[in-house]
DNA sequence: CTCCAATCGCAACTTTTGTAGCATTAAGCT
DNA sequence: AGCTTAATGCTACAAAAGTTGCGATTGGAG
């Protein structure tokens, strides 16, 4: 990806990225633009505009460094336990003073920009992917179908969190997760979420 | 509210709300500028700034005109048929070339503007209310337990399309309102969306 | 050590977005 | 019809966002 990894390339893109987070945690996405960024950054804004583009590039980057990051997939040994594990975690990250904030920004931009949308689609699927195992496991332990979606079961449990954060707009308790999360519990044990279901 | 609701003052409304939909549709959220409705309207800039504000403000009078509509609760004898048919309107919606970009729009306009939200955020609580009306009805037909919280249940059923349209940017195709339809009325069924439940 | 190409900083510029002051229009009232 | 005034249109302006051309710096290869 980049022609020069070491140098001062590198170091002005640690830079940025840096400042584009703390700027998010500050002052919010709404709040985000590239002549702060490149003020709190020291970096020039026309190196900004061309290595960036926009303000979407920015949360776009962003987001790549936040893919890498692992996430702590819970192992109660019960998988509506495990769900709620989860869910809650989703919603604390978003109760978050500083995390929320960034979260939050992410999704933003997702909404207005292709390129931050297509990252947070893969930065997703991942977190799907790596969620199921809870759903995996509570197979080999007889609680649920085999051919249950493991994918499907984390989108349902965390969906009406993000459904209340981002579309309906209203707060989010942490019993409202948990409910969600007992939901998709249900919905899993009751065979909904199987696979096969997908061509009947 | 209005002044002079007859007469020149309305025409000016009625035709920026007009262009303000008809760009939506064509260019959706991000073309939309306070210009080129001004433009489309025929009605001067200033007028349009002085008003609504901002792009924000055209939304959110939009919006208030969409709370207006009725929507058409289904009244299937089925329990699980009426949710179905509910996902299927707001899927079927987001889909549609005309409808879904408009619609996308407002969510889009919500998540960065607080009026906006504001405006979203009455507009679900009455769809919420008004849907669920099926629930009331599965209550009593005997199909789910007395102190089920209907719009919690529309909630679950609705999020995993939304989630998918708005947060992970997947495909939402007939067969994933179908099946996030199903495994709310399985939790609802399993008495997991209780009122009670939130007073413990 | 020297050279070269990639990258950056800088200043000036263009475009877009939003505002202010004042003249003009027309709705509603008598 | 004539009067009053809220609302709009218009021009000019101000601020923000984004671009361009060029010279300066620097990392890496020979």
């Amino acid at each position: 990806m980049e022609q020069r990894p070491g140098g001062r390339s590198a170091r002005v893109r640690d830079a940025v990225r840096q400042a584009t987070l703390t700027e998010l945690a500050e002052h919010g996405y709404s709040g985000l633009t590239v002549e702060n960024v490149a003020i709190r950054s020291g970096v020039h804004k026309t190196t900004v505009y061309r290595r960036w583009g926009s303000v979407e590039g920015l949360i776009a980057d962003a987001l790549e460094l936040a893919r890498e990051e692992p996430w702590p997939i819970p192992d109660t040994g019960s998988f509506q336990d495990d769900l709620r594990e989860i869910v809650r975690l989703v919603q604390g990250g978003f109760a978050d003073p500083v995390a929320g904030p960034i979260s939050a920004a992410f999704v933003t931009a997702a909404v207005q920009n292709g390129d931050a949308a297509r990252s947070l689609h893969d930065f997703f699927m991942a977190r799907h992917e790596q969620a199921a195992e809870v759903v995996r496991r509570a197979v080999e332990r007889g609680e649920v179908p085999a051919d249950t979606d493991g994918a499907d079961v984390i989108r349902m449990a965390v969906a009406p969190v993000y459904y209340r954060l981002f579309v309906t707009h209203e707060p989010v308790t942490e019993r409202d997760a948990v409910r969600a999360a007992d939901a998709a519990a249900a919905a899993a044990r009751a065979g909904v979420v199987q696979c096969s279901g997908r061509r009947p």
